[in-house]
RNA sequence: GUGAGUGUAGCUCAGCUGGUAGAGCACUGGGUUGUGGCCCCAGUGGGCGAGGGUUCGAGUCCCUUCACUCACCCCA
């Protein structure tokens, strides 16, 4: 029996490599014009940082989570989610004496122990942004414009819906429960039993729920919108009206909550039609209480997380990347031309081209098959008579049309014409 | 954790009511003894996820088990 993977973790083949790379390299880019940095954190934490940022009770923390004891017996965890650590690390080294907002991203794997199905993995990579130290509406603005323009780059924000909600602050959310769980409680018959278990951890959830029945209680459910204190009524008026000043496409979706205890006020997602059930793309929203509850300052923030498999995925479908093959394949024949070709090949590596030849003694026909099959872009053909003849013949693969060239001071030819 | 579906050559899959494995692609070689992509020919390659049972005989029926996939759940 050979080994197989761990249930849930997959191989990245190159192959598929080119469109990680698309997505890794655009992100830097708008990030670095953004203002962002790049953090780097462990992916194991101590236990305790998730309970205590994402939430005891969440799906996540309380039955997904890689959690093991190290040889003290600390309870330890691979990280299900960046935020929780990027914000330890925030506090940890002391990052808001720096005046100013702090803004980082970083990039990487996330793990969860769920049931692996279409677009969802155990582990699986985030690209995760954050912004600490402004409670504006500008901020959150700012990174849904940056979102955007990061998806209108890569060629995906046509088919993504941007979702916006306000979730409220501790102000005015917990009204709005009181109200929606009275509201449910009376409905509870109707409910299903998922959601009937929602209503007593988290009702907001309920939302989520796509069973008809528990849909058609939620349409006459009250609404967070009603709800919302003037303030976080002003703030999230200012950030709508930023994004129609860029004419960013939204849709306020008062059903969307978010599965982590943490976040206030502005919550979004980018969802697309076309990867099945699992929709979100990217996810995100402010979290102004997180920063205190994990012992640091009294610091907004807001961040989100773009979910890369997902985004590859749709890359895929989308965009059908050129194959990159090697600047020359020499094709050698017999052992003093192959001999020679390897100094050429080690030469002209040296100098940045990408070459390749073939080490066994095989024919011309071959060698130009193998050459075809690499993309290579031109061919050098050297054998015994080109050795004799001081010539070799240089052929372009795409138009078939072949030259001569001296073999005294070859490399340089070739340089000039590669 | 729950439900459904699928497991046959490297890959994609065919194999009717059980009779002793097949196609396309890929790979290798040849047609063109030194020239790729198209075409033609030939060859290499699996014993049908694993275990057990029924049967004269099982990819084909039954049971068990494992794996994968999708959906629920949850979420990026």
């Amino acid at each position: 029996m050979e080994f197989t993977a761990v249930k849930g973790f997959k191989d990245i083949l190159p192959d598929e490599i080119p469109y990680w790379n698309l997505l890794e390299e655009e992100a830097k880019k708008i990030f670095k014009v953004y203002g962002f940095q790049e953090i780097r954190t462990p992916i194991v934490e101590k236990t305790e940082l998730f309970k205590r940022s994402i939430g005891q009770e969440t799906d996540i923390v309380s039955k997904e989570m890689y959690t093991f004891q190290d040889s003290k017996g600390r309870s330890l965890s691979l990280r299900p989610e960046a935020t929780a650590s990027v914000v330890r690390a925030y506090i940890q080294n002391r990052l808001y004496q720096k005046g100013g907002v702090q803004k980082l991203y970083s990039i990487g794997p996330m793990f969860r122990h769920e049931r692996p199905q279409k677009g969802r993995f155990r582990q699986f990579h985030q690209i995760n942004v954050e912004e600490f130290g402004d409670p504006g509406p500008m901020s959150d603005a700012e990174l849904i414009v940056m979102i955007t323009e990061l998806f209108k780059r890569i060629g995906l924000m046509e088919g993504l819906s941007l979702n916006l909600n306000s979730l409220g602050c501790p102000l005015c959310r917990p009204k709005f429960r009181e109200v929606l769980v009275k509201y449910l409680e009376e409905k509870k018959q109707y409910l299903c039993s998922d959601c009937q278990r929602r209503l007593e951890l988290n009702p907001l959830r309920v939302f989520d729920c796509k069973v008809n029945s528990c849909q058609d209680v939620l349409n006459d459910a009250p609404s967070i919108s009603d709800y919302l204190c003037d303030s976080c009524k002003e703030h999230f008026s200012y950030v709508q009206y930023t994004l129609k000043e860029f004419e960013i496409n939204f849709c306020v979706n008062p059903k969307l909550v978010r599965g982590l205890d943490y976040y206030t006020r502005t919550t979004f997602e980018l969802h697309t039609s076309e990867l099945g059930t699992q929709n979100a793309v990217a996810g995100g929203g402010r979290y102004d209480g997180l920063v205190k509850l994990l012992g640091g300052p009294d610091q907004p923030a807001i961040g989100f997380a773009i979910g890369m498999e997902r985004t590859v995925e749709l890359l895929k479908k989308k965009k059908q990347l050129q194959i990159q093959g090697p600047d020359l394949f020499i094709a050698a024949l017999g052992e003093e031309a192959r001999k020679k070709a390897f100094s050429w090949m080690i030469e002209l590596r040296r100098d940045g081209f990408w070459v390749e030849m073939e080490y066994e003694d095989k024919g011309l026909k071959a060698q130009m098959k193998r050459a075809d099959r690499l993309c290579a872009k031109k061919v050098l053909i050297v054998g015994e008579d080109e050795l004799s003849k001081k010539r070799a013949a240089l052929r372009y693969m795409d138009t078939g049309k072949q030259v001569e060239i001296e073999l005294s001071n070859i490399t340089k030819a070739i340089k000039e014409v590669i």
